[in-house]
DNA sequence: CTAGGATCTAGAGTCGGCTCTAGGTCAAGC
DNA sequence: GCTTGACCTAGAGCCGACTCTAGATCCTAG
């Protein structure tokens, strides 16, 4: 069996994974990789491909609005290996409350905006006779102080 | 006719918007209003029922991540008033691209999430036989490290 | 031998979007 | 008259998540 261990320089899991080489050493120093990641001569860092895909998962956690601190959490759970599954699991719940919630408002939201594009779209084309519905609290602005959460989850590129 | 122009305080407009006081002296100062802030005796801010409705629509467009530069923009261009719908289209346009773009990311993600979910639920209830499909990219990243052993590979610079 | 490039550490800086503080004005109630 | 509370301005501070800098080390190529 050839222990196929890959091992990648900072600059090579930058490159596949997106990240910058501060954000790898920073996540390092945050306590985000499940083991602690090992060094060659010169004590460069040498990460694994199991290294890689735990960034993959956290990646997707982040761009899905999972704080630091949370993610964190998530590391030190597994870290510490079986036994505290329920714990991760309540956690990865939370979480998937938490994304779902804030599609939900963004969907609310998208709903508003196109409502707006359809107004200006027949503004300026008046011939088509305009006829969108908006199931969504755009008549009733001045309706109630809708709970809606401002800025959370902030995702790559923008 | 009763002029019935409703005369809010800022300490109102706060309550009924969710905004803090503190955000609205701050919207302001960034000239998101659309129309210049009235003042009343001792310089006082009073806003109008139009004013409560505007920041309605700013609430929902900063809750779906429009940054404050584009929703200062979009205020620009309907206090210039009627004449320049089209850039008003392709603003809203190219923010409803970046909400629909984000539900989409957000979807990706709970997809891994949900799978990571049922791989959790599995392990603490083996009794029923999971089958979890995940039509996502992340069949390999979700690959549980658990317990990775890092042998003493050393890195051969080579 | 030397230059270039990737890496290292520790720590400072950036950015967006508020949030809070300090010091002051004003109107109402006791 | 005095206190309280809402409001005012200008500007400082905070938070999260990086991003960047400085100065050093090390490897490889020419």
């Amino acid at each position: 069996m050839a222990e196929v261990t890959t091992n990648l320089s900072i600059g090579q899991v930058a490159e596949r994974t997106g990240l910058s080489v501060h954000a790898l050493r920073f996540y390092e120093h945050e306590g985000l990789f499940v083991n602690p990641v090992r060094r060659g001569p010169g004590g460069r860092r040498v990460y694994s491909q199991d290294d890689v895909d735990w960034l993959t998962v956290c990646i997707i956690l982040r761009a899905s609005g999972m704080p630091l601190p949370a993610l964190r959490r998530y590391a030190d759970l597994v870290r510490q290996g079986a036994g505290n599954e329920e714990e991760r699991l309540t956690l990865m719940r939370e979480h998937q409350a938490h994304v779902t919630a804030q599609i939900g408002r963004l969907a609310e939201c998208l709903d508003l905006i196109r409502f707006k594009v359809g107004v200006y779209e027949d503004l300026l084309n008046p011939d088509s006779a305009g006829d969108h519905q908006c199931h969504a609290p755009i008549p009733s602005a001045a309706a109630q102080p809708t709970e809606i959460r401002i800025g959370d989850a902030r995702v790559s590129g923008s």
